[in-house]
DNA sequence: TCTATAGTTCAATATTACAGAACAATTGAA
DNA sequence: TTCAATTGTTCTGTAATATTGAACTATAGA
C-alpha cells in the first residue's frame, strides 16, 4: 500500500507552488480539480494528453509534495482533491489572482 | 555589443513569469528591484550571495526572457528595470497579489 | 596603453524531467 | 478462488536544464 506525502499548511512554500503551477500540464491538472466540485481520479483530472502515465505520476507528486493537492487511495483508483483553504491560509489571495489568469491563459490552444 | 531579447508585451506568458519567478534567487532579485526605484545593475540586485556570476547572468536571462525585466547596457555595467507595466497589462493583479506574499516568505532566513 | 570592472559565453558536470517497462493493489467476472 | 482488466507507482535509462570555473568582450579611468 502507497501512503502519500502531504506537507503540513505551515510547510508549505511559496517556492514550491509557484513551481508546482509553473507548468502548463500541472496547472490545467490544478484547475480542472478547483473547477471540479468534490474529487477526481488522476485519469480524470489529466484527460486526452499524449503524455505517458509514468510522467503524470510525476506532476501528480509534484503538486501533492507541494501542498496544493490530497490525494488518497480509494478502491483501485487515486481521489485527488485541492487543497484550496490551505493554500488560502498560507498564501492569502494568491489562488484567487491566479486562477483567472491561468483560465484565461489556456482558454484555447492549451 | 551584445544586445539583449526582450519579449513584448503581448508575448509575455503566464508560464515563462511563474517560472521565472518560482526560484528563491529570482525572485529576491526581482522583489529587489520593483522595491527600489529607477534601476539597478545586476551586482546591485543580487548583492552578497554566494552565486557565481555566470549563474547570477543565467538568472537575469531568465528574468528578461520571461518579460520581467528589462536590460540596457549602460556603460560598462546593466542597467536593469522592472516592466512592472506590461506585467499588469498582461496578467493584472499578478504582482499586487504575488509580491507582498514573496515579501513576508523572504522576510527572514531568506 | 594598461589595469580594473561588469557581465557574457563556453565547456564540463550535476541535477531534474520524461518515457517505457515492470510491478503492486484492487475490482469484477468466471 | 483464479484470472483478466484497471489504475497508478516505481525503476532505469536518456534527454533536458542548472550550475560553475575559465576565457572572453566591452567600457571606464588613470
Amino acid at each position: 500500500m502507497v501512503q502519500f506525502v502531504h506537507p503540513a499548511t505551515e510547510d508549505i512554500t511559496l517556492n514550491g507552488v509557484l513551481a508546482a503551477l509553473a507548468d502548463p500540464v500541472r496547472m490545467k491538472i490544478f484547475m480542472s480539480l478547483m473547477a471540479q466540485e468534490g474529487c477526481m481520479s488522476c485519469t480524470e483530472a489529466a484527460p486526452d494528453t499524449g503524455i505517458a502515465k509514468s510522467t503524470l505520476s510525476h506532476h501528480f507528486r509534484i503538486l501533492r509534495e507541494a501542498g496544493l493537492i490530497r490525494t488518497l487511495k480509494r478502491g483501485v483508483e487515486n481521489r485527488n482533491v485541492p487543497r484550496a483553504d490551505d493554500i488560502d491560509a498560507r498564501f492569502p489571495g494568491l489562488l484567487r489572482a491566479l486562477l483567472p489568469l491561468a483560465a484565461h491563459e489556456y482558454r484555447r490552444a492549451g
